[in-house]
DNA sequence: CGGCCGTTTGAGTCACCTCAACCACGGTGG
DNA sequence: CCACCGTGGTTGAGGTGACTCAAACGGCCG
């Protein structure tokens, strides 16, 4: 359940986390203090109720990020893919509910100590601002999704984003406009993350699929026959 | 159009500004290099096009960020109000459309001077990564709302956070229960904030005052006449 | 084989949107 | 002083995109 640190520079995400800006002396210190966790899909991470103490970057996997409302409705409010930081520093209680939405692993440290970290590494805290202020773009690129956009947008744009965080090549056709994905989320999660019901989200990947923009391979593996087709019907926004 | 700085120990945001935290000395340095402008109701403060190069705390009045789809769709993402910081430090291009809603008053930075200066006063640096982390919430509250929230709680949910954003004791029954509010926006921009049609959220507010919550005194001023019934209306998130 | 879970598909409904008329108010100019 | 607008708000009638309810499908596992 906790394995045992192993060494920061084979770090999967050693460029993309937060600590890509530590050199390998902070980082052996930072190491020092960190231990791994391993979760299983589907799994509660961090709850509201819990106050919590400790704050990790993503190895990898997908954690959903939600907020539920007292009579069952939730809202998905962000996803979080390997290199980025789970947590919330400055504050005891985690104002989400964080979950599993694949098998996950995590580099943990102590949320005080991260905080003491950050004063003394003010370069390590200027990477943490700035990846907050992006968290908030991202978080009003999303709004306007979902207070202005159509199911058929929404569901293009959820692809787009899960195809830009999870970039592979599509094994049949390398390179080329055509690009394999797989969705970590289900179809209600998927529907919780657009404010939708899983119903319309399915009728709208069929509908992709019939004016051939993309391809069902199974529920989880889709096919993104157009890209750009893909990124017109998100109506990927200019704010011009 | 630029009046000339004047002492920050009568600032009208002296406590709730960003700037609350520097001392006296610190705060005259930065009132040296500050300076003030004053824009009439309705007009463009920042567009996207252009690069911005200098960012601001808000004296007085309400200030909206949008996004809009290229077809005209909108989405207000944010207000901000006296004593918010408005500006995007550490990169050139704001994201957003900021256009007064009221009169309002600023008091201006030169972008990167405000950096330097965030990076010599660490607290200063430290309050505005913890407004950036509050920022972060802010929307992914709004997320739960566009996303899952009927128009009745949509609207009561605005007029709760104008009333708390905006609290003024209601001139007819002094404390107690009952409080009154001035709408700094137009029901066009209260649809734009709340991902409805003006049409909804007019009727929204009549089905509020057929209840009982509220009462229009006329389209800009409300008096909530139950508080609780209104919080209960806007189902105010929990997540339990 | 049978049950379960996630997904798909269909039919009917409804909350919110669209379109359009009307109203109240404030400014302008004859 | 009043006719004339223009702007923002309200109200009504009708339409529709997404929801609700329900059934069937397919893969997986015991």
């Amino acid at each position: 359940m906790a394995p045992r640190p192993r060494a920061c520079s084979a770090c999967a995400v050693r460029e993309t986390a937060l600590c890509g800006v530590l050199n390998t002396q902070q980082l052996a210190r930072l190491n020092r203090r960190s231990y791994r966790r391993l979760y299983p899909a589907g799994q509660l991470i961090a709850g509201v109720a819990a106050s919590e103490d400790w704050c990790a970057t993503v190895l990898s996997g997908v954690i959903k990020l939600s907020k539920t409302l007292s009579d069952g409705r939730q809202q998905i409010v962000a996803l979080l893919f390997p290199g980025d930081f789970l947590g919330r520093p400055y504050r005891a209680e985690f104002p989400y509910t964080a979950e599993t939405a694949t098998e996950v692993q995590l580099c943990c440290y102590g949320r005080t100590y991260f905080e003491g970290f950050m004063q003394e590494r003010s370069d390590l805290k200027q990477i943490f601002l700035e990846r907050t202020l992006d968290s908030v773009d991202a978080a009003r690129d999303w709004m306007l999704l979902l207070g202005r956009k159509t199911a058929q947008e929404k569901v293009a744009a959820l692809l787009l984003t899960i195809l830009q965080r999870t970039s592979r090549p599509c094994p049949d056709c390398e390179q080329g406009p055509c690009r394999q994905l797989i969705m970590p989320l289900t179809r209600t999660e998927m529907a919780d993350y657009l404010g939708l019901r899983l119903e319309t989200v399915s009728r709208q990947l069929k509908q992709l699929e019939a004016i051939g923009t993309i391809k069902r391979l199974d529920p989880r593996r889709i096919s993104v026959r157009d890209v750009d087709a893909l990124a017109k019907a998100a109506s990927s926004d200019s704010t011009p």
